[in-house]
DNA sequence: ACCTTCCGTTCG
DNA sequence: GAACGGAAGGTC
């Protein structure tokens, strides 16, 4: 019964928020609204907006977030279930993030559970599911609170429970919100499933049970008596090493005793060091540099912005090498200066080892870095810190812009034409255009970094919406590198077997000549693995993936072949399953192939490979990018990470094999792309002292965007681009929705399509829209799954995006079903 | 008559 | 996304 406004008047006491008894809750399912729910009285803790809950959906029980509280009962006829728990005493996800994640719903048309489940640090897992342990320092640690003591004495019995079980076993009031404090203190860990659990194990030991002076007895040695009287002073059980440490003997005295039963051994989360993702370097080291007159007016009108303290969002452009960095972190250093915190968002971050550890040297604690890395209690913990002000940095990937920053005073989004900021499920948000949206929401400065700006950003610069900070000059010694064009046509094909690529005269000629001079050099190979198609001579066949009908490609190391469009993988044979002749060979090549055919033109030359499959093997791409930083190897071959903003300041040789490798993909941006894979490889040469030259073999050698590329005329390759774009009318001269429909049976797909499309036309509003489609999608079939898609081109984004909205409600569920829908779509595939 | 599998529906 | 239930198809 919800008290009367004069009720409320009689008891001043009671807080307006008490008379609220619904919640809206998104939950972690495709459904397109919260659900609401009821909010019962006598729970211990008061829902917010933004508190995770616990409620049942269906049969199953799930965590969701409060997006609102009301007190008007719901319309609707159903039945409404109230929410069971309550599980953040503070909300965990702050209203601007809420916001943001309401926003990236409705604008990318996903459901909201999808997109608010970004807004906590480790998704929405089913409750239950979580698995407790306890940590070195929370079985060490003295009992201070009952509840506390229950749990902690119950881990200690079980070691590692689910969290259902746990809530079964103790009869605990509270228990998320102790095991939430128990957490922040490092006592427990939390692992949530299907993440790397936070930490490493380590080994830790505890007294037998049994009767402690008849097993005192047993031990025998002095040192052996002291390890077991130190356990016992202690009362818990501690790791070996610190046994070890405690009792000045070796490891070797403990695992006898554990062998003669007198010890019991288990293995125990390690207490959490961020400091294992320290990158060296401490604050305030290096030479202050000292700014040229374009970058000094760049930071100008940034801290002016930053002063202003109101939304001021900007095109940041400079060619490689002309010192962008220096200017968004000097923004970023006005920007705490005044108070507020900064989100520093990068395409990938494990390919940029280097700026990661410059912005720690600069940034020290007040810096948080989030990576995929992270196991689940660290991103929590990195999140924890960022919640409560005490990082006020945050450096991460597109996820990064979910973080719960409370002042948030600039976002700075570096290579920002890069497409690895459009996530492809849902929620599909674009990164960069979202980090838009949350600095004006914030009243926050925006910086869009580029070498390459993406057509979008320079429209916008054109048009005024981003103001523009233009970088003109390289910074250092570098110069911009000499282009060296490669005609495929003309090359004497005689030196190469089939289908191989191609080390062309001009290209042996610049090797020689950088590793004679001892420099180093980087090869871009766009495909990784062996060959892209293993082809049996004798009878024809190519091997294709069964679920997506492509060809599989021959990975020599393993030899395996593997799908890449879906993963799936199998031994390669020896000889053809078809005909049983041994004529299989492989045609084209990848970077495996390339590797193998650089090691016998240069024997003895140091060479690493850095690749999807690279990363995986040697321990991740920072490994690979340390060796090749440290001059241990001299010559890199690689996909198109080898181009990702490096610096290597004794490259001086930067090549690619084959230009056209996405030219010809059916994406209306696949120019774009290759003008900016071949500026930033380019843009990798020569940053030392050297010269550097850049190499590109091509079939197209008039093609404008790699003349651009070569000459480093980015002012041609804009207005080529740009006219091709408007008398297209392509974005950004129009605004796009994708629309792919997948089904097993082909027809099926083609029908719901169809209907969608026919629902589109039939509205009136569809007038001024170009509609491609229903077509095959260019990946006709992928994961056994038939596709096609609807192309819609329209001039006004929201009017698209309503449009598709009504005719997606007007088609049946079943049909929907089979729908994904992408507004602004990186790629067409 | 009974069981398994597929597909569509629903979730407050 | 996944659990449920009805329909369809197969089995004794």
């Amino acid at each position: 019964m919800k008290p009367e406004p004069s009720e409320a008047l009689k008891f001043p006491w009671a807080r307006g928020d008490e008379a609220k008894q619904w919640a809206d809750v998104a939950v972690p399912l495709p459904l397109p609204d919260a659900l609401t729910y009821a909010v019962p009285a006598g729970l211990a803790v008061p829902p917010q907006v933004g508190s995770r809950v616990k409620v049942e959906v269906g049969r199953r029980r799930l965590v969701g977030v409060v997006m609102a509280l009301s007190d008007q009962a719901p319309e609707a006829a159903h039945k409404i279930k109230p929410i069971l728990e309550v599980l953040d005493v503070e909300p965990a996800v702050p209203e601007n993030v809420l916001a943001l994640a309401d926003f990236a719903a409705r604008y990318y048309l996903a459901p909201i559970g999808e997109s608010v489940r970004l807004t906590v640090p480790n998704g929405l897992p089913p409750w239950g599911e979580r698995r407790v342990s306890l940590t070195n320092a929370g079985a060490l640690a003295p009992r201070r609170e009952p509840a506390e003591a229950v749990i902690l004495d119950y881990l200690l019995e079980h070691r590692r429970v689910r969290l259902a079980e746990l809530s079964s076993a103790l009869e605990v009031d509270g228990l998320p919100q102790h095991l939430e404090r128990l957490e922040r203190l490092g006592l427990v860990s939390v692992e949530v499933p299907g993440q790397k659990a936070g930490g490493r194990y380590v080994r830790a030991v505890e007294l037998a049970p049994g009767d402690f002076e008849e097993q005192r007895e047993k031990a025998r040695s002095k040192q052996a008596r002291a390890v077991l009287d130190d356990l016992r002073a202690l009362g818990r059980p501690a790791t070996v090493r610190d046994v070890a440490a405690s009792a000045e003997c070796g490891v070797g005295v403990i695992r006898r005793l554990i062998k003669l039963g007198l010890l019991r051994e288990f293995t125990q989360p390690e207490r959490l060091v961020l400091d294992r993702h320290r990158l060296g370097g401490k604050k305030g080291d290096g030479d202050p540099i000292v700014l040229r007159p374009d970058q000094q007016t760049a930071v100008e009108a940034l801290h002016g912005a930053l002063d202003a303290a109101t939304y001021a969002p900007f095109l940041l452009h400079g060619v490689t090498g002309a010192g962008k960095t220096e200017v968004y972190l000097r923004a970023v250093e006005r920007c705490l200066a005044g108070g507020r915190s900064a989100i520093l968002m990068v395409p990938e971050i494990a390919l940029v080892p280097a700026l990661a550890s410059a912005v720690r040297r600069r940034f020290g604690r007040d810096l948080a870095l989030l990576h995929s890395n992270l196991g689940s209690a660290e991103r929590q913990q990195e999140w924890e810190r960022i919640r409560r002000g005490e990082a006020r940095v945050v450096l991460g990937p597109r996820s990064a812009l979910f973080a719960p920053v409370a002042s948030l005073g600039l976002v700075v989004v570096d290579e920002e034409h890069d497409s690895a900021y459009k996530q492809d499920r849902s929620p599909r948000y674009h990164g960069r255009d979202l980090a838009l949206w949350r600095a004006r929401d914030a009243g926050a400065a925006a910086v869009l970094v580029s070498a390459t700006p993406s057509l979008e950003s320079r429209y916008n610069a054109e048009v005024g919406k981003l103001g523009l900070l233009k970088l003109t000059e390289r910074a250092g010694p570098g110069s911009l590198p000499r282009g060296v064009l490669v005609d495929l046509r003309k090359e004497d094909s005689a030196g190469k077997g089939t289908g191989e690529i191609y080390f062309s005269g001009p290209l042996l000629q610049e090797l020689r000549r950088t590793l004679d001079a001892g420099d180093q050099a980087i090869l871009l190979r766009n495909r990784r693995g062996y060959a892209p198609v293993l082809l049996c001579r004798a009878c024809g066949e190519d091997f294709r993936c069964e679920d997506c009908g492509l060809a599989m490609t021959f990975h020599r190391r393993g030899t395996r072949l593997s799908c890449h469009y879906c993963g799936d993988e199998r031994p390669a044979p020896r000889r053809c399953p078809a005909c049983d002749e041994p004529a299989l060979e492989p045609i084209g090549a990848g970077t495996e192939r390339v590797e193998e055919r650089f090691r016998e033109l240069f024997p003895g030359v140091a060479v690493d490979v850095l690749d999807a499959d690279a990363s995986r093997r040697t321990g991740g791409a920072a490994a690979v990018l340390e060796r090749f930083s440290r001059g241990d190897t001299q010559v890199l071959i690689g996909t198109q990470m080898v181009a990702k903003g490096h610096h290597f300041p004794r490259v001086s040789l930067a090549a690619v094999l084959f230009a056209d490798t996405y030219l010809r993909f059916p994406d209306f941006r696949a120019v774009e792309r290759t003008y900016a894979l071949l500026t930033q490889l380019a843009g990798r040469a020569g940053r030392g002292e050297r010269p550097g030259t850049v190499v590109i073999q091509t079939y197209h050698p008039d093609h404008y965007a790699i003349r651009a590329a070569l000459e480093h005329d980015d002012a041609v390759f804009a207005e080529m681009e740009t006219r091709f774009r408007r008398s297209f009318q392509y974005p950004p001269y129009s605004r796009m929705i994708l629309v792919l429909s997948q089904h097993k049976e082909s027809p099926r797909a083609l029908d719901s399509i169809r209907q969608l499309a026919a629902a589109i036309l039939r509205d009136p509003r569809s007038r001024d829209l170009r509609v491609l489609g229903p077509v095959a999608a260019p990946l006709e079939r992928l994961r056994g799954r038939w596709r096609f898609q609807l192309g819609l081109r329209g001039p006004s984004g929201a009017r698209l995006r309503q449009l598709v909205t009504d005719a997606l409600e007007k088609v049946p569920a079943t049909v929907r079903g089979d729908l994904v829908v992408d507004v602004d779509p990186q790629d067409l595939l």
